[in-house]
Formats: structure tokens, sequence, C-alpha cells
DNA sequence: CATTTCACCTGGTGGC
DNA sequence: TGCCACCAGGTGAAAT
């Protein structure tokens, strides 16, 4: 479901409403071993643990927790340990009420001493979840760099040499984190840049144009708080409002904003990508 | 190695 | 109403 703007908007919140509170209890389903770490030892690892911070790292968001010794709980404590939540195509990461309804494909429960609750929803089981303890393994990292702050040099030299299409370079989250099939279409058409172009043969100022471009969609889809097309909530059960801003995804057929033409949907490196013939090349 | 394809899942939609 | 094909914001393994 959700890419870099979706999951910067369910990270802030959820952070809000749990920062500094304690788990008193965790459950999960065992659907399978769906996560990078065993229901068992997850549940048994991050219950009294305390949520020091909640942040957003490509398209994870990372719970920093702790042990809560310090005086006010948050404040300048080093965590221990990490739960790293990948939403997938469908994951939602909701805090609720205890006596609100429990959705269909709950998959994980944390009771807290506010007497809230996180709940991991996954209906398509796309997403992960993992928890480290960091005097074991390393802080979590994202392989690629990230969007917002990559520089310019270094976003050239991503695609120096390579053959595949600039979108599916997009994509590849070893590149670059948190881009996904919404914002690859929506940077490309406002770089006004075809998705089959060779990411190696894009001109300098093309890949000046597609970083900025990039940047610029990105910040905008934060500020609305991202996208729904479906069934992306954030945790306040509140939906984005970028999908009205759209200019090419999922508009096949419709007219282009800026010139009239219709837009195109073809499918690059197995994924539905839409572009307008006229003003991208 | 780089690149492409496909499986992994469930649910919604639209055609017949 | 039912059945079916197709589609979906992601990834990682397997094939090429």
């Amino acid at each position: 479901m959700p890419e870099l703007p979706e999951v910067e908007t369910i990270a802030r919140g959820v952070d809000a409403r749990v920062r500094g509170d304690r788990i008193v209890e965790a459950w999960f389903s065992g659907y399978r071993e769906p996560f990078k770490t065993g229901a068992a030892k997850q549940a048994k690892g991050l219950e009294d643990k305390v949520f020091l911070a909640v942040h957003r790292t490509g398209k994870h968001i990372v719970c920093e927790l702790g042990v809560g010794r310090s005086s006010a709980a948050g404040s300048g404590e080093e965590p221990t340990a990490q739960w790293i939540v990948h939403l997938g195509m469908t994951g939602r990461l909701l805090v609720t009420r205890p006596e609100a309804p429990v959705e269909a494909h709950t998959h994980a429960r944390l009771r807290l001493k506010s007497g809230r609750e996180v709940r991991f929803v996954d209906p398509r089981r796309f997403g992960r979840l993992e928890y480290r303890e960091l005097h074991r393994a390393k802080a979590f990292a994202g392989a690629g760099l990230e969007p917002l702050t990559v520089g310019e040099e270094e976003f050239a030299a991503l695609f120096r040499g390579r053959t595949l299409a600039i979108k599916a370079a997009l994509l590849n989250q070893s590149l670059l984190t948190g881009v996904g099939n919404i914002y690859a279409d929506e940077s490309l058409y406002r770089a006004g840049i075809r998705p089959r172009r060779a990411a190696g043969r894009l001109t300098r100022a093309e890949l000046r144009r597609l970083r900025r471009s990039l940047v610029e969609v990105l910040e905008h889809a934060i500020r609305l708080g991202g996208s729904s097309v479906s069934d992306y909530v954030d945790a306040e059960g509140v939906r984005g409002f970028f999908q009205l801003e759209h200019n090419v995804y999922q508009r096949a057929g419709e007219a282009c904003r800026r010139c009239g033409t219709a837009i195109r949907r073809i499918v690059v490196g197995g994924r539905s990508t839409h572009y307008c013939p006229v003003c991208q090349h």
C-alpha cells in the first residue's frame, strides 16, 4: 500500500499517540511465521518496553524502544530495541481504543499502559514485522538512499550506466528507498520524462529535473497526508488527500491536465505505469 | 552482476 | 445473484 508520504504520515500519527507509552501485553496471530522475527520472540521482546519515538526510514516504520527508566519517558533515553513495521500493500498500523471491534486480518495487538492499543491489520499479508535487540543487531537502515535528502551528484550516480527503464530504477529500493508506483509515475510526469527511457541515458538536465520533481511531489504529498486510492487510512483513521492531485496515476484515458491528451497506461517492470505521451519525452 | 518475471495473498470491480 | 478475469500503493526469489 503505502509509499514514503503515507508511511511518513502514519509514523508521525503513531508517534504522537504512543510516545512514552508502555507495552503491557503483545499478541500475534500465528498465520505463518509472517514476520522476520518469530511471533513468540517478538511478543516477549516487546512486552514491558516503552515507545521512545516512532519514525520513518524508506517505507519502514521504525519504533525505538527502551526500558523507560528515565523520569520523563522518551526524553533522551537511548533505545535498546526496535520494532520495525513494513506495511506491504495493504497493511495498516492503527492506534485504537481497546474496545474498538477487531477487524478481520488483524495480525498483531499491543496493549498499552494508557489503555490504548496498537494494531497491525493486513489482508494481503505482504507486510513484515521485525524485532531487533540493539545490543545484538545493528539499528535498522534502509538499503537505498533517502530521496528527500539525496544530493544531486549522488542521485545522478545511482543511474549511471544502467540500461533498465528509469521507472523500474525509481522503484528499486536498493537505489532509492521509499519511492513506489504512484510517486514514480507522478515525479516522471512532473519532470517530463517517459517511464521507459533507459536510466543511464538521461541527460544531466533531466536528472536534475527528476530529483527536484521527486522531492516536490513527495513533500507536497506529505503535506496532504498522502494518497488513499482504496484502503489507506492513517493512524487517526483519516484519509490522505494527495490522490485528488494525481496527474497521471490511475488516470488512463483521462485528459492530461496540462495539454488535454489522453493519459496512457503501459506496463513497465511488471507494474502498471501512467504517462502523458505529449508532455513526457 | 544486472535485469526481468513471477509468486506471494485477499478483496474489489466490472463484464457476461 | 454467480462466476470469472483482472486489477491493486511491494518485495524478494528464481530465471534469463
